[in-house]
DNA sequence: CGCGACCTCCTAAATACTTAGGACATCGAT
DNA sequence: ATCGATGTCCTAAGTATTTAGGAGGTCGCG
């Protein structure tokens, strides 16, 4: 067993969140929504390239639509971001998942007050869910 | 202008890490606190040439003591935590930090209770620094 | 003095990530 | 039937990251 994760790379990780955000779509709806680089958006086949990687490592799904593949994300977006936080809280803050709060706070990324109202959305969230809820 | 981020590769990450927690030092004293890497420890001369390409990034200052350079971190931890996190929110959550802490919560790495009680902590910390405080 | 220990610098190579061109197939219209 | 648009696949090349060997310098010791 080698490296489970198996973390997406920058491109990879933008090309799933647009099939994320914009539901499946063809090489063409992906390239069309990527932001251009250095003014010249990425060809074509440089998005079919990397559509073809995640299709290998088994992030989305392609099925045939008339003439192009149609690519569905495979990958759950929470299990992605999942892995990403937890990548970084390992990395950069000793596995800690306070302490990335606390680094939020401390590099002036959430105030107090508005993490406390965040806080408090949580519970009040939970709690009704643990009360009258469908799970 | 390329990129100003320049954000840490993860090995660069590790060796910065060292630094910060244990304070300066030569390139032995970082390569006996790197963990091994398949059963082995990375060679000497690798930890030196990423000592290299840190120092010419200008991530660490160097200094000949005796016959080797010692190497202090030059970039703040801090600095860094900000830009990792920063990284990670705009790339996954659409740049909004409190999303990011629900995704915290929705993962399963932090309950909405432990954040009750370090939301609490954070507030009051401010309060004190705002009445009576340094800083 | 010569040797081993320790250290630096230079260089190269393996791997991973990004980018994209060219060959070829198919469909619809001229 | 040919042409252009659209799409796939294969392939290669550029860049970044990680890994490490070899040459050569200096110091202390037998």
């Amino acid at each position: 067993m080698s490296r489970t994760t198996h973390q997406l790379t920058p491109l990879e990780l933008e090309i799933m969140n647009i099939l994320w955000e914009h539901g499946p779509g063809n090489v063409q709806a992906v390239a069309q929504r990527l932001p251009e680089r250095d003014g010249e958006p990425l060809a074509y086949t440089t998005v079919q390239t990397m559509l073809n990687v995640l299709h290998r490592k088994g992030k989305v799904r392609r099925e045939l639509v008339d003439r192009a593949y149609v690519y569905t994300p495979e990958l759950k977006r929470l299990d992605a971001m999942g892995s990403a936080v937890r990548d970084l809280v390992d990395r950069m803050f000793g596995g800690s998942a306070e302490s990335l709060v606390m680094g939020l706070v401390e590099t002036d990324q959430l105030t107090p007050e508005r993490l406390k109202a965040l806080q408090e959305k949580l519970l009040a969230a939970k709690a009704a869910r643990t009360k009258g809820g469908k799970k």
